[in-house]
DNA sequence: GATGAATGAGGCTTCATTCAT
DNA sequence: CATGAATGAAGCCTCATTCAT
């Protein structure tokens, strides 16, 4: 009985320590990338010893995966509550797509630091931390190709070849997160870029002819 | 007199080494990444002593710069070489900027692993190439953004916000590059996925003129 | 509490490994000299790891600085332990100066290998460490003028520059030190020599009151 | 015929060369001593090809030896040239005696910074040098003991041990001109220096009892 | 003979990981 | 379990010397 109590917290202590060094290793790593941190900097910023490190995680390599892992957990749980069931005409339809957007913008700037990190230091880890982001990329690439042809089908969309398309839209997502989180669209704010953006996918930059202002 | 050609020829036996470490570092960065690139490996590849190396580079990192540099010397002097006079009518506007765009995705993938090498792995090398590569992208996006500022001074483009537009454009080019390279885009060609891009990059993938959303 | 425990635990280890490494410097810089030691040397001699080394010292450098240190407070203590209060009357002062001075030496002869090793070496190492040993010299100087004004304010010792005078017992103390250290002097032992080199100091090597020079 | 004077102007230029290297060495070694100078320095300091250094040399140990030799030579002609007969008188003795020394500290302080050069840096070479360097020590403390015992066969210094004392006086003696040539003594002049050293060397610095003041 | 490019053995130092307490 | 001292395999870089021209 005792014992049970005395294990859990035990057990709570150990999370707790390995949350400090999930926490710091965060710190650590966006401050010199995975190259650069140290594990002796990661232990000094836990404010462990460094032998605590290795009862927690294999390798520095492994703390890396971790901390990847909790990032996504938390931004794909942020961004599963946005759902929102898209209408049957296209004028809100596209309305919808930038409050969803928007909602999922907002929630990659608050884990600002952490995708910078993964997506820049990420690459340079090994292939397999490689592989892994790639099969996110493509895992955004398949999601937004489900949503052209989903689009399609409702008439919304063109006949497109989704499979270009949908990377394409991934490309100019993250590379506007990233201009986003360097601060240069800082004058245009988050609503006025993601209306830019959905407005281009839609209807890209070219004349139109009547297009979503035809009467 | 001798001196001159001494000079010379001792000009090019030092200039051919340094061309033989420069190839040696492409094939191993590729191969190893940045961070995992000894220098001994490069020299071993390139067939010259431990010392010669300290001779031509002062470290890994100028070696990386220097390679960077070559390379970037190279792509621009081939793309520049494309240059092509779009003509006055929007169709054919399309067709020239399909070229064009083909044209340069050819060099690039031409130049594959060195793009891929330095987008991968540049970011991960310290902040100073980091600004550098942002930069490359900040006047690539800078050259989106002026082509944009044509056509829409010529009516082939809508009033748009350029400076999100290009970025998106530079996004959505990167990936595909990124996605040709992978041979995830074998089954439709270099220009299949390029037409597509640049008729999505004028339409959008929202239903045309005429299409079923105005009746 | 069992913190506290371990702390000193821990300390004592560190010290004791330090002091191995501090042992095993003497040895080998003795053996090598400054130049010819490596860092390697030391660490086998010390039966510890390579990486053991820079947990204790930042470089071979700095090594070599903690071991004059150590060396500096050692033969100073010993050096200041002889202390002896010189009496009133020239004759027995002459003999305490020959008391003093052969404990001294005596305490030199102890530390012979060390204080060869910071004379010979230390030159050579670096303008700062240079400046450290000459300091050394000029505070044994003026240690040497303090007594000289002392002699002479009880008119044990006539009018002389005392800064010439104090630089040239120095100078002729560490080399018969070296001598001595050498073996050149073991005929006459340290006693005869500190003798001769007392009588010298206070007479000179011409000829004496009465001498045949003053009829 | 011809092959003669081609020869002859050969071996001129190869001279000129030796004695560039020679020059640019010792420039080089007392700006950074034996182990801080590089072959790279010397040669670029005398304007020569790295290869060439090796025409001359066969190793920068034997090129430190050649510095000293040539410096040796110099100050041993120079201070042979000084010779002056002692007269039998023992006031003109010490006249004499300063004068000498004055002069040969003269010629010293002329080519002191490669006097100062072989004593800091010699001793840590290596063993050779460092024998080399203590028989230049004990050839000088010879010459010292040989005066001595001529001034004692000439009833001009008491019997002592002139071993000891020789070697005090080379001791003696060196620190002062390292003293000297450090600016210390510069209030006092070299030849107050010498002539206090002088005294000191004939009579001590003990009150004397009458001694050279007698009347 | 002069040159300077090339060499490579070796030294120093770092840091992820292990281990004794 | 936590700790931090110890480890040692690598890596980077230097520089006296060799060698091709």
């Amino acid at each position: 009985m005792i014992t049970e109590i005395r294990k859990a917290v035990n057990q709570a202590r150990r999370d707790r320590t390995r949350e400090k060094l999930l926490d710091a290793a965060a710190l650590v790593f966006q401050r010199k990338g995975y190259h650069g941190a140290l594990v002796s900097d990661v232990v000094v910023e836990a404010g462990v010893g460094q032998g605590t490190f290795y009862r927690h995680f294999e390798s520095k390599r492994e703390l890396f995966d971790a901390l990847f892992d909790r990032v996504m957990v938390q931004i794909v749980t942020e961004v599963a509550g946005i759902a929102e069931s898209l209408p049957e005409n296209i004028q809100e339809y596209r309305e919808a797509s930038v409050r969803v957007v928007a909602a999922s913008a907002r929630v990659l700037k608050a884990n600002g630091g952490m995708v910078q990190l993964f997506f820049t230091e990420g690459p340079s880890v090994d292939a397999e931390f490689r592989a892994k982001l790639e099969s996110v990329h493509q895992e955004i690439a398949a999601m937004a190709a489900e949503y052209l042809r989903h689009a399609m089908s409702l008439g919304f969309a063109r006949e497109c070849h989704t499979r270009v398309i949908s990377q394409m839209l991934v490309g100019a997502g993250v590379r506007l997160v990233n201009e986003y989180f360097n601060g240069h669209l800082d004058d245009i704010g988050i609503d006025g870029a993601v209306r830019e953006a959905v407005e281009f996918a839609f209807s890209g930059f070219g004349p139109g002819s009547g297009g979503p202002s035809c009467p």
